[in-house]
DNA sequence: TTATCATTGTGTTATTATGACACAATGATA
DNA sequence: TATCATTGTGTCATAATAACACAATGATAA
């Protein structure tokens, strides 16, 4: 089958594979150089970025769809993630994208399932960065990563969701290991603390961060210092995962 | 149109209007003599309790969904709701319950989108137990009121659903006005107290308690006194809504 | 009429958690 | 070898929390 019959074929009898009306959009965090980091897919010939996502099959749970999709786009499996809220606004429809997506495909096709409306389920991924090989699709020119800080102007209502997600990203970060899916095994301190003041958009006194931290028990200091830095070497860390489990059980205890 | 073809109306024209494979399970919990209780439907024929639901207009937002599904049942407009999972295991099918129901109501239906998988969208819902008159429906032989603990078993998955509604109610304790909204305008520390212990399940400190709720200043105390109880008689006091909106947004310290 | 009794209403103290703050040690770079 | 940004560490004042007891009330029972 070329990429026309495959496009067609999609538009005409995907409703036989995929689940109507409904779909699934993925938030993937990153970490890297200091900076908590998107993976955003730019949507062929629209021009434009948008959230990675995808369908659910017949038979088919939809966190592993969530997780199918992340592993297109990854390469990863065993991903942490956390479906976070449903968007369903009445004109979350992709039919103006994909006619003309169509159009510039040079493929002809009057009346498909993927021009009605779809609600979307938001679901928020945590990767380590450094494992993460991007890999585009058939519908994307590109798949790159982005700064929190400097996304652009994303397709649909991409935008809400991104900011939903990080709403959400930031209350759980207190019930989940947000750190231990986030940082490679071994970090330092400042690091971690860049991470969580990321997340939390403000600072942290340095040493009641680290009182707290410690006080918790997670994490394991190691004799290892960080080569190849400027001024005093830190030291590397890394989370002692049965206590870390645990400690969340309880809540971490970082304010809002 | 009379019972039988509405309802084969329903299974064979129901597509038309409302969106595939996607529907919406409501728990609507209301508050009364110190006990949480849940809003239940008996399905006819079935013979068996479930969660109010229903299914999304083509044109509509889920929320509204949610919120004609919620004045159908109780009659309240104006409820406060919150979206809070979604359950999308690949056997959600009421297909079962819903050949047998066909079976017994003598109509005969060979395909309908009724039979297909649901994927479904939970909501819980707070609401004046004093002011609700439940309403059962065409499919329903009774609507009622179940304290909490004393859950029959449900149809499908509902148990779970109703479970992780708990679970999310008492997470959103500190951030949302739940007491506002389950307790009259007027009402008793102790009253309010139970409601918080009911919900967090675990005793709490009468004066800790209190002095935390004062503190706060979200209550306003009554002169009056409530009648008509033995020993000693507690005072009325009610919400202060502004002040109760603003301490909601630095969420309110009741720890989990 | 009076005693009983469960319940309301209230304050103190000890403990724990948090926030603010400063200076010496390090080690790559100039 | 001097510089400099950064790491690593402790104290103290304040705020929040948990534990705890007894007098006041007022309906009910004797």
């Amino acid at each position: 089958m070329g990429f026309k019959e495959e496009i067609a074929d999609h538009f005409l009898n995907g409703h036989q594979k995929y689940l109507r009306n409904i779909s699934v959009d993925c938030i993937i965090f990153g970490f890297h150089e200091n900076e908590l980091k998107v993976l955003l897919l730019n949507a062929k010939y629209a021009g434009q970025w948008a959230l990675p996502g995808g369908f659910i099959e017949k038979e088919e749970h939809m966190d592993e769809a969530a997780k199918r999709i992340l592993k297109q786009r990854t390469g990863l499996d065993d991903i942490f993630l956390q479906q976070f809220h449903v968007f369903s606004t009445p004109d979350r429809s992709t039919k103006k994208i994909n006619t003309q997506f169509l159009k510039t495909t040079g493929v002809s096709i009057k009346d498909s399932w993927m021009f009605e409306r779809f609600i979307s389920v938001g679901y928020w991924a945590l990767v380590d960065f450094t494992k993460v090989k991007p890999v585009a699709d058939v519908f994307s020119a590109a798949c790159e990563w982005f700064n929190i800080h400097t996304i652009p102007e994303l397709i649909l209502d991409h935008n809400d969701i991104l900011q939903k997600a990080l709403e959400n990203l930031r209350a759980q970060l207190n019930y989940h290991p947000i750190g231990y899916n986030l940082l490679p095994e071994k970090f330092t301190m400042p690091e971690l603390q860049k991470l969580y003041e990321t997340i939390l958009d403000r600072n942290l006194d340095r040493r009641n961060f680290q009182r707290k931290i410690f006080g918790t028990g997670i994490l394991k200091k190691l004799e290892e210092t960080k080569k190849g830095v400027a001024h005093k070497a830190p030291h590397y860390h890394k989370f002692d995962l049965r206590k870390y489990q645990k400690a969340l059980k309880g809540g971490m205890g970082f304010e809002l």
